[in-house]
RNA sequence: GCCCUUGUAGCUCAGUAGGUAGAGCACUUCCUUGGUAAGGAAGAGGUCACCGGUUCGAAUCCGGUCAAGGGCUCCA
């Protein structure tokens, strides 16, 4: 295949948010005990902890795992930490790492352990005890002692406190999280450290990480005029500035080129439906929580008639509303598959706290399509659309993502409110989708736990600029919505008989909100020029080649090149250095031998060397480049 | 929704023993017509997020609300 993603991250994402850090986790086998960070950044937790407690007598612990670039530990806090006390906790780390604390590994029998934690007075740690003896059958539990403190952990550790670098650690956040990852149970405070193996690869990492905030979408995203979020039109809901628009535009424009070469059928659907379709389709019962309220309408009936009540929702999917498209003629097994392509506006309620700069917004424009087809038609279908994915990613110089195959989780206390209850649909659907994946050799790992209500997917995972991993792409298997107790789409086999089609939904290039805050971090806002929202600035050296600027001007415009003049009086130095931090793709200087000649002097962004060109010859070769979306830097370069 | 932090001009930020606001950039006007990362001068621009309290007096202290950011849960 001709991409080369970095491939599955070695740690299901689960674990991370699971982070049985202690016995369980050794017993089963996962754990990269090989890696001499982790018992440095494990170690490191308990002497935070440590720290935390001398500083908050009375706290009670949650777990301290390490994590990607260092470790966390959650608390029940006496009183709160906040940054201001960072400087001062740093310093008693470093102070319990000099006095060279020896860590001492003790086992305990499961009484003698509980006993133990409760008189420490740790009624977490004394949970989480109870249930690796109750649910994974552990007899004996680990206990480490440093100095005064003790923990129950399973290692590994390092051998005493003196041999942990001293100065590679750096405490970076504090944050609020809940035991065991359910809001039901008490909100900790957790306390993020950074950690590496020498403070030259701490400092390194540190700086990298705030370099990347430069690109941050949130910041980058304004002051190239992409989008605003105002208040007055609500939270969530970002306004796209004429620059951003053209963005929307050029995605938009590549992937209508592309649905129209593998057969896909435009069509355009309202933004508020009646609440029964929702009902219909499933998504009322499974997906309620994430829907606006609804709006109700009522008019009183003519004299003596009935009041007449509506109640409308905005969609939080497309689906529902292709299925009626679908729905809309008598289908044979002839048309099929049949592929229904919108950029489809939804609407859904997240939670206001989970709400971040374009990546989650509470109205989103999606690439969205539905690919209805026969059992025996699944696996093209869905290679083609993985095929698709990958073209878009090549295309953008997409390649540290990896791929998710995510599966029902059979065991979920709530699974009857995720997940549509139908056990063996989801085997066949599952083993369907993983055998498309075997078969497409694209690298995949498997999590349970993060399907659709309505059956298995293929999410693709990539990573912000602030290090947080987000699905940016999706390409699902429906088995369940098309069926006769919702949707109830049929078509006609061969056999005379009718059948209900599988559903594919798939939106390679996800959503505008999401995907374009990614690409403004991957390219660090200079974008390659067919996506860059101005392509060619125009610079006269001075007033006098307005006229002549303003004739190019025209020119590309009618090609439908994006092009300007800047007409202030700056000096050119000026307006060059304008041209540059805005990263605009080209900049073409033009003075007193350009208007004699007919050329133009080219300064592109990001090139050091300078090319003079006959106006004719520049405009060929922009228009190329813009045809052949050209990437001529590598992203973010 | 929950935990923590933040909220001064369009942007980046000053302004802590509480005494009714300041800089740079951007913007407007004028001078300058300048060949590759900031030419000069003047001007305009703020209900210090909002509401309430303490005080003779609040950007500053206290409470609440709203919004943003970092997390958790959830998700494209």
């Amino acid at each position: 295949m001709a991409l080369a993603p970095l491939g599955p991250r070695p740690q299901p994402e689960r674990l991370r948010n699971d982070p049985m850090n202690d016995s369980a986790l050794a017993e089963l086998g996962n754990k990269d005990n090989a890696d001499p960070l982790y018992a440095v950044r494990h170690s490191l937790a308990h002497v935070l902890a440590q720290a935390v407690l001398e500083m908050r007598p009375g706290s009670t612990r949650g777990f301290g795992p390490p994590i990607d670039n260092g470790f966390y530990y959650d608390f029940v806090l006496s009183a709160p930490i906040t940054p201001e006390d960072f400087p001062e906790l740093e310093s008693r780390m470093k102070d319990i790492i000099k006095a060279g604390q020896r860590f001492e590994r003790e086992d305990l029998e499961v009484p003698a352990a509980l006993a133990r934690l409760e008189a420490m007075g740790e009624p977490y740690k004394a949970e989480y005890a109870r249930e690796l003896a109750d649910r994974h059958g552990l007899t004996r539990l680990g206990f480490y002692t440093n100095g005064p403190f003790v923990d129950m952990c399973d290692g590994p550790h390092v051998g005493h406190t003196g041999k942990l670098p001293r100065g590679a650690f750096k405490i970076r956040s504090v944050a609020g999280a809940y035991w065991r990852g359910s809001e039901a149970n008490q909100m900790m405070t957790r306390i993020y450290c950074w950690a590496y193996a020498d403070k030259v690869t701490l400092e390194a990492e540190v700086k990298r990480h705030e370099e990347g905030l430069r690109r941050d979408h949130k910041k980058l995203g304004p002051q190239l005029d992409l989008y605003v979020i105002d208040p007055a039109i609500g939270k969530g809901l970002p306004l796209w500035m004429p620059n951003g628009t053209v963005i929307r535009e050029e995605l938009e424009k590549l992937a209508k080129e592309m649905e129209f070469q593998d057969a896909y059928q435009r069509v355009a659907t309202p933004h508020v439906t009646l609440e029964s379709l929702y009902y219909m389709s499933g998504h009322l019962p499974y997906y309620k929580a994430s829907m606006f309220p609804p709006m109700v309408l009522e008019e009183a009936g003519e004299a003596g008639g009935e009041a007449v009540r509506e109640t409308y929702y905005l969609k939080p999917m497309n689906c529902p509303h292709h299925h009626r498209i679908f729905a809309a003629r008598k289908r044979s097994y002839r048309d099929l598959p049949l592929r229904l392509a919108e950029y489809g506006q939804v609407y859904r309620f997240e939670d206001h706290g989970a709400l971040s700069g374009l990546l989650r917004v509470r109205g989103m424009c999606m690439n969205d399509a539905h690919i209805y087809c026969t059992e025996a038609q699944i696996e093209d279908e869905f290679l083609k659309v993985m095929r698709m994915h990958e073209r878009y990613f090549e295309m953008l110089g997409i390649a540290d993502f990896y791929m998710r195959l995510s599966l029902w989780d059979p065991d979920d206390p709530k699974g009857r409110e995720k997940y549509v209850d139908n056990p063996a649909a989801w085997e066949r659907t599952q083993n369907l989708v993983r055998q498309a994946m075997q078969k497409s050799g694209l690298p995949f790992v498997e999590v349970k736990g993060e399907a659709a209500f309505y059956g298995p997917k293929i999410d693709i995972q990539l990573k912000t600029v602030t290090g947080r991993e987000e699905t940016f792409s999706t390409n699902q298997l429906d088995f369940a919505v098309p069926g006769a107790d919702r949707m109830n789409l049929v078509y006609t086999g061969p056999d005379g008989a009718e059948h209900h089609p599988y559903v594919i939904h798939r939106a390679p290039l996800g959503t505008h909100e999401r995907f374009i805050a990614y690409l403004i971090e991957h390219f660090g806002g200079a974008f390659p020029t067919w996506l860059a929202p101005l392509q060619v600035r125009i610079l006269p050296i001075s007033e006098r080649f307005n006229d002549y600027a303003a004739r190019l001007d025209g020119e590309l415009r009618r090609a439908q090149v994006r092009a300007d003049v800047d007409r202030s009086d700056d000096k050119v130095g000026k307006k060059i250095r304008e041209a540059l931090t805005s990263k605009i793709p080209v900049v073409l200087v033009v003075g007193e031998q350009e208007q004699e000649g007919g050329t133009v002097t080219v300064r592109r962004y990001g090139e050091d060397a300078q090319a003079s060109m006959p106006f004719s010859r520049f405009l060929a070769e922009i228009r190329a480049e813009i045809d052949g979306r050209v990437m001529r830097r590598a992203p973010g370069a």
